[in-house]
This record gives structure tokens, C-alpha cells and sequence, in this order.
DNA sequence: CAGTGGTCTAGACCACCCA
DNA sequence: GGGTGGTCTAGACCACTGT
């Protein structure tokens, strides 16, 4: 059975992809189209792309069609070299948007940071591209004693720069989680992609040198934008 | 749109779930079954089964029918704790298969330890369980040159623990690089799952304290069982 | 052998995007 | 308004698993 149709077809379209032109600016033709090419119904083309899709080589966005993915974007998140930075770092383009500031409780991060639940929390939620790519929506949580006046500030550059230049705040311990996960309906359409889609997670908490928490990240990722790099 | 019927039966198997005994042991009906009990086709059906089975709460095993996933194994990768340790650590039970042993070069390994292609390694290919659910399947790829006798050696416990007392190798650096992946064929065989199915990929580089390039190490989970943490 | 999931067909209608 | 992908139906046959 490891002659489904279906898995013939992802390794004729995968073949095809190698050459560029193949797909128009990186824009594959319609799937009636390809579906009419190959000598197949719909469905059973879906199921291929499907496949290139859960192989990270295409992605669709809304419904607007099907598009060969860019290479990986990779990152440690581990250290605090900004988005930015490291974006551009890898000949990349580097996009924030801030989606939304706010002051309240939250209590995964209260819980994350071992702190009461009614802690006030700076949320900031943000959108970030790469090459006007939407692949991640981040929400950090900063415990709001730390840091007054936080929210008079620009976040659509690091935040982790601000916390260290202008309030001289060293963040020394990270406890970090990463999984594999379906987006949210919220992180989805923020994201322009269908809910459900394969995402990755990453979630950190932040303590300073003396051990006091500091921040709580979410970060939510497209599946196939991103390789994770460590270097102990 | 966000009430595409197959999201909302997402929705009630989800809640379904939730109160145990609602599926025998873990294991769901049958598709035929509950696709009637919903009023609805296999196909919708199965489209509410993928989507709970990307957001790990349920997986499928070969064609014998759904199940709950269990919890997620919480795995460090930069630590050189062995598998048997930390699953039982977490109260569950570790098996380890070894499937293969060899010796041969292998490109990829020669390229992540900065080697010549022709450099010559053990290879120890192994499956490990969880609780009986096999949910990793590895390659191990050990410079010959040093660790003389090596394959005389039981790989079913931990190599890095063996290069240790036995070589008394210390594995000082770590490359270490995570991303989601869709199985492939011989990984997905291995592991009693369809190719294609989504998994999580890590690949390991290791040096000794004298950056000398001891082992490279090619990990392909499935992507529901394990959440991995580092703590800095 | 019966029952399961895996694959595939040939349609249909809808929501949404873009020109 | 025409074309896209997203959803859904109602079947069919096959490969495999368990007994």
C-alpha cells in the first residue's frame, strides 16, 4: 500500500518544486487544475498537498492558494539577540506589528513565574513577518513592578534591549518549553492560516540574576518557518 | 466559516474525551460508528479526528483504530541523562529496541562533526517505548576512531553514559537543532504509523571538552509524544 | 472471517479574494 | 463576478488486524 496514489503524486509534485518555474513566482497552479493534470479527483490531490504541507516544502495562506515555502528561519531561543536581528542576520526581512497593550492578570505566567494569580501583568501581543511572511504571534507578559513605565515605550523592536539598557535588568535564568501544537482559532486568523494548522509552540520564563521572575513569553509559531538551534 | 460542522463535532469529541470511560481503555469507536452517531459522513468525521490528532489528544495506530494520547514526556535535550531515567522519572515505563548495528560512513554526520565524507562511525539504530507506545526512533552515529570496541558493548541503556564510564569521554558541546517533520517512510514503518505523520526531528552534534567530534545522533519523535525544555 | 481504517471517486455548494 | 480553496456527501473497494 505504500503505492497510494496519493503518495506517487507528492513525489512527482515534490520533483516538480525542485525547479523553480515550475509554480509562477512560487505560487502553484489551481488544485482543479493540478487535479485535472494528474488524472485525479480533487480530493485525493488535496491529500498530496497535504502531505508537502505537513513536510514544511508548501504553505497556503487563507484562501488564496498554495505557495512553496522559504527556507527555514533558525533560532535560538536561548539567547536574547533579537527578532530583528537575527532575522536580517540570515539575509532575511524583518517585520513587527503590535497588535495590542494592556495591563492585567494572567495566570499561566503568574503560575509559569511562581507568583500569586492576581499579579498585574504589561501584555503586549505581537505579529511578526519575515519577508511579509506572518509566521509568528507572540504574547509576553512583564510582571509590571519591574518595570514602570514600560508601556510609554516602542515594542515593535526587542523587548529583552529595553528591560537590559533602561532598566538594567539581566536576565540570567530562562525555563523554556517548546512542542509541536495546532493553532488556536485566535493565533490562526492573526496569522491569516486556517485554525488548526500545525504550529510550534514556545513558552519561557524569565528570572533575573537574584532569581526574581521577570517576563513570561508565548510564542506561536508556523511549523514550517522556523528550525530551533541550541549551542551549549 | 468558524462553524464548519466538522470544527464543532472537534468540539464535542474533545469534551467527549474529557470524561474518560467514554472510550474503552483509551480506545475510541469505530469511525462508521461515530460518524452515525453524529449524523454525519466518514469523511467530515475523519477531518474532526485529524484535527484532535494534530493538537495531540488523540493518535491512530497502524489501521487498528483511534486512541487517547497519553500525556506528553517532558525531555531535555541538552542534558545527558539517559531515556530509562527520565521516562521513569516522570512515572512511566522505558523500553529500548535496538534494531540495527554497523559500521559505516554516513554524510550527513560527517558534515554536522566537521569530519572528511569518508570517516568511518558506529551506527546504532534503536526504537524506544513509552508505556508500550513506541514513540521514537533514533540513529546513532559514534566516530569509530574513538571509542575502540564499542560494539562489543549492550546498546538497550545509555550511550552517552557508557562513553562516559567506559571512555570516560566528557561530552562537553552540543549543537543541538529541533523542528517539526513529517515522518518518513522508514521512520514512519519503524514506528508502527503512517508516513507522513507529523513528528518532531532533533539532531544532535557532539563535541568532547577538547572540541574534538565525538557523535552525531538524528532523533524523530512523534510530535504528540514529548514536550522538550531547556533550562538556562 | 468480520471489522477496521486507508484510499479514492464524482459530484455539490459555500465563503472569500481579487480584478 | 469569476475563480480560488474549504466543506460536505454518499457511496465504493482495498489492505490489514484481530479472532
Amino acid at each position: 500500500m505504500n503505492e497510494a496514489y496519493y503518495l506517487r503524486l507528492t513525489d512527482r509534485l515534490r520533483e516538480l518544486l525542485r525547479e523553480p518555474e515550475a509554480s509562477e513566482e512560487g505560487r502553484l497552479p489551481a488544485e482543479r487544475v493540478l487535479a485535472e493534470r494528474f488524472q485525479t479527483t480533487r480530493g485525493t490531490l488535496r491529500q498530496a498537498l497535504a502531505q508537502l504541507e505537513a513536510e514544511g516544502i508548501i504553505h497556503r495562506s487563507n484562501r488564496r492558494g498554495w505557495f512553496v515555502s522559504p527556507p527555514r528561519l533558525v533560532y535560538d531561543p536561548t539567547r536574547d539577540a533579537g527578532f530583528n536581528d537575527y532575522v536580517r542576520a540570515q539575509g532575511r526581512r524583518p517585520r513587527t506589528e503590535v497588535l495590542k497593550v494592556e495591563t492585567r492578570p494572567h495566570l499561566p505566567a503568574a503560575e509559569a513565574l511562581e507568583l500569586p494569580a492576581p499579579t498585574l501583568f504589561y501584555h503586549i501581543r505581537r505579529r511578526r513577518y519575515v519577508d511579509d511572511r506572518a509566521v509568528l504571534a507572540e504574547s509576553l507578559w512583564v510582571v509590571s513592578d519591574r518595570v514602570p513605565g514600560l508601556l510609554q515605550e516602542r515594542f515593535d523592536h526587542s523587548l529583552w534591549g529595553l528591560l537590559r539598557d533602561r532598566w538594567h535588568i539581566n536576565l540570567a535564568h530562562r525555563s523554556i518549553r517548546m512542542f509541536s501544537e495546532a493553532l488556536g482559532s485566535c493565533d490562526a486568523r492573526e496569522l491569516g492560516v486556517m485554525p488548526g494548522t500545525a504550529g510550534l509552540g514556545v513558552r519561557r520564563a524569565i528570572f533575573d540574576a537574584e532569581r526574581r521572575p521577570v517576563e513570561f513569553d508565548e510564542e506561536h509559531w508556523l511549523h514550517d518557518a522556523l528550525c530551533i538551534a541550541v549551542d551549549i
